[in-house]
DNA sequence: ACCCACACTTAGAAGGCGTGCA
DNA sequence: TGCACGCCTTCTAAGTGTGGGT
């Protein structure tokens, strides 16, 4: 069949690895290589190459470019900077009150501060990105911290809201309707409706329900419960909590707030940082993504026994709650976390952790990013490179060149194995046979699951040799089930990378190609209009690279209907801006011949259009007189006024049917009527405002159906460079507070503080 | 060489909250 | 001025990558 005999692809299964289908004999090693046709590939690697050397002639652009010379002195100038560092911790004692401090202090210290935020800065704030510090492998020489906050233990539900099993009320043992009201929560949700999360839940329900002395009522069929009892008494609840007054809101809110105060913070080498995720989950249904096969299940409750600590041999370990004791307390500070524990449904470990503002993590972010950056340096040979190891005699070979010229064309994931009690989603290297289709001469589709269950559609253009190595890795005795690169996994594939840099591995790709992305796109945008306009076409260039790394969020739940109501938008627009047209040549029916094209569009209306507008814009009116009418009563009742007589209204839907008349009229004589005072100046001057209206409106449809199913904050957040857009803002006047998040600004404080108007990716 | 535990980053969903508009 | 809507934060699941033990 193909000319592709290029000998034998044995097919190694790599031991351990989840057993799909069939395994095929063992392999032979070498790719003989003597069938393929020297001339075959350089005909073909044309159209392949394109997007490749456009992307390398860019770079090679760059490097004459003078930002580029400012920036290699500045490394020339941080190399010397280097010379003179000393370790992290005997640096810099600059060390602010509370130094030594018990966390206790705190209130008064918040006091203090106020509501402040940059009060915080001008003694206490540690610029970390103004020191170096190689050496990550110890994270820290001091930390002190108040623990983690439990959630509140169970509250049985009042004694009328039951579980009915079979019709009948059922007295649950409090840790048993405990786990029910989980899935009464759920019954109306997308979980709640999945047959493998009923059944896991069930499962786990009913084994609760044992260990808890069982109930009155025998239960053994999932399908006989009936929840709807206990939803609607949560729904009440929330309900409740939803109508409280904005005081008393405040002060539950201000009541939690000093209750979790000692836990938001802790103190890292003297200094005060924020930490992340201080609660413990609470109990619940695990909630997995996709088709997990454990999703449903009952995520237990966490004890303090069944907690780690982790902080300074110095500091002070936060008690236990009452009656409890911490499963352990280390004292590890080549680790970033303050807490663990473990999980039930996949025994996976969780962390407390610093939050994204600590200096720990903004220093292993500002890590990540250089390093992309560095490979900026390596990108051309690792290219060149793996297209000739396309070509390779080695199987192996030709799978690492293959499967990095995925990762760095099409941003895919490393794709590590997966365990069958996971949701079957895949990245590069445990692709199968089934995730990719190929059409010649060189059309890949690939179609799979990637992470978070996402699907990754695309039809692309592949360079030539790509295609028949594909092609290659898809040939029998392979079929459905098998792995397309069945010699790789990424420690493999992440070894081959280290050769040209250290520290490469195959995310890396991912946020260059990111950052690199949005530099070339930034660079693209003109620095015209208002800071609005920027802002639009900033979230343009941050959604390419959105596109680039697949991010993706499902639909809203109105997307469809509030899109249909801006077309209605439009539409009626466009008649109105017509209907004025048409009434323009009544007052002057010559322009009809000299300005032919202004009145082109006058057929682009149907009579059908017309119809529905006419009953859309009376059906509008008509209601909104109608509210109008009901509110003002209902305010003249709580002030004690008599209501407003029925003839008003009636006086107003006179209007709404007079106006009904009108369009009746206008639709049977094909002509709209012309209004007392109307001259063709002024009517031009409304369809020019009208046609403004369009455009405006039509792009913002445009930009809300581009977003809807794109998540651009995922790609904001960890892929793009901060420093990008700290200097797009610079560079283009636009205030950084409308790219950034208050959160997202504090996360990349480093970038903000740190970055002049050159710097480049 | 392989496996697994561990530590850390990356991810979308859910829910809260502020705001702009009829 | 109420409320729909979209933005932001929180939550926790799901990846990647390292390194130690066998």
């Amino acid at each position: 069949m193909s000319s592709d005999s290029e000998s034998d692809i044995g097919l190694s299964k790599r031991q351990g690895k989840k057993n799909r289908k069939s395994a095929a004999s063992p392999d032979t090693l070498a790719l003989s290589s003597q069938h393929s046709k020297p001339g075959q590939s350089s005909a073909s690697e044309y159209d392949s190459d394109e997007a490749l050397s456009k992307v390398k002639s860019k770079i090679s652009k760059r490097k004459n470019s003078p930002t580029v010379q400012s920036q290699s002195k500045k490394r020339v100038k941080k190399e010397q900077s280097n010379d003179d560092s000393k370790p992290l911790s005997k640096r810099k004692p600059k060390i602010t009150r509370e130094n030594s401090g018990k966390l206790d202090n705190k209130k008064e210290v918040k006091k203090e501060e106020g509501e402040n935020d940059a009060e915080d800065e001008d003694d206490g704030v540690y610029k970390w990105w103004e020191e170096q510090n190689d050496d990550d492998s110890i994270k820290w020489d001091t930390l002190q911290h108040n623990g983690v906050i439990f959630p509140p233990p169970y509250e049985p539900l009042p004694s009328h809201v039951k579980l009915y099993y079979d019709g009948k009320p059922v007295d649950l043992p409090p840790a048993a309707e405990e786990v029910a009201g989980f899935f009464a929560a759920l019954v109306e949700t997308d979980h709640g409706k999945n047959p493998v999360f009923q059944k896991n839940f069930f499962n786990d329900f009913l084994s609760v329900l044992n260990e808890n002395g069982g109930c009155n009522v025998k239960i053994n069929s999932f399908e006989k419960c009936d929840f709807s009892k206990m939803l609607s008494y949560f729904e009440i609840k929330k309900e409740e909590k939803k109508a409280l007054t904005s005081a008393e809101k405040k002060k539950i809110k201000a009541e939690k707030e000093e209750f979790e105060e000692p836990y938001k913070t802790c103190l890292l080498n003297g200094r005060k940082e924020q930490v992340g995720n201080f609660r413990v989950e609470p109990p619940g249904l695990f909630r997995g993504r996709g088709a997990h096969p454990r999703t449903g299940k009952l995520k237990r409750r966490v004890a303090p026994e069944d907690i780690i600590l982790n902080l300074g041999k110095e500091a002070p370990v936060p008690p236990a709650p009452e009656g409890h004791k911490w499963g352990e307390v280390r004292h590890d500070n080549t680790v970033s976390w303050l807490a663990m524990w473990r999980e039930n449904v996949l025994n996976n470990v969780k962390y407390v952790r610093f939050a994204a503002n600590s200096s720990l993590k903004g220093m292993s972010d500002f890590k990540k990013f250089e390093k992309a950056r560095e490979l900026k340096n390596h990108i051309e040979r690792i290219r060149e490179d793996y297209r000739k190891l396309l070509k390779d005699n080695l199987m192996l070979n030709r799978q690492i060149a293959t499967a990095t010229y995925l990762i760095d064309i099409f941003a895919l994931r490393a794709g590590g194995e997966k365990s069958d009690d996971e949701a079957d989603t895949v990245g590069c290297c445990s692709l199968r046979y089934e995730h990719i289709s190929l059409s010649p001469p060189n059309t890949v589709i690939f179609d799979f699951l990637g992470k978070d269950s996402i699907r990754f559609y695309q039809e692309v253009q592949v360079d030539a040799q790509v295609f028949k190595n594909l092609r290659l890795f898809k040939k029998a005795p392979k079929q459905p089930g098998d792995d397309l690169f069945d010699r790789l996994d990424p420690s493999i594939l992440n070894k081959y990378f280290q050769n040209y840099m250290p520290g490469l591995t195959a995310k890396v790709f991912r946020t260059y190609n990111a950052s690199k992305t949005m530099q070339d796109q930034l660079d693209l945008i003109e620095n015209v209009g208002t800071a609005s306009e920027k802002v639009v076409r900033f979230n343009a260039a941050n959604r390419t690279v959105a596109i680039l790394c697949n991010h993706q969020r499902t639909v809203s739940k109105g997307h469809e209907a509030s899109m249909q109501k801006i077309t209605d938008k439009v539409k009626e627009m466009l008649w109105q801006k017509i209907r004025l047209k048409k009434i323009m040549l009544q007052l002057e029916p010559s322009l009809k011949k000299k300005k032919a094209k202004y009145f082109e569009e006058l057929e682009d209306i149907t009579k059908e259009d017309e119809l529905t507008i006419h009953q859309l814009i009376i059906e509008r009116e008509t209601e909104k007189w109608n509210k109008k009418f009901k509110r003002d009563n209902e305010k003249r009742a709580e002030i004690g006024e008599a209501p407003l007589p029925a003839s008003e209204l009636k006086e107003n839907l006179k209007k709404v049917s007079d106006l009904q008349k009108l369009y009746k009229a206008e639709y049977k004589a094909n002509k709209p009527e012309v209004p007392a005072n109307a001259s063709v100046e002024k009517l031009e001057a409304q369809v020019e405002k009208l046609e403004q209206r369009i455009i405006n409106t039509e792009l913002q449809m445009k930009d809300k159906e581009d977003n809807s199913q794109v998540a651009l904050s995922t790609s904001k957040i960890n892929y793009i460079d901060p420093r990008l857009s700290v200097v797009f803002c610079k560079k283009y006047d636009v205030p950084i507070e409308k790219i950034f998040t208050k959160t997202l600004r504090e996360k990349f404080n480093w970038a903000i503080e740190s970055i002049d108007e050159n710097w480049r990716f």
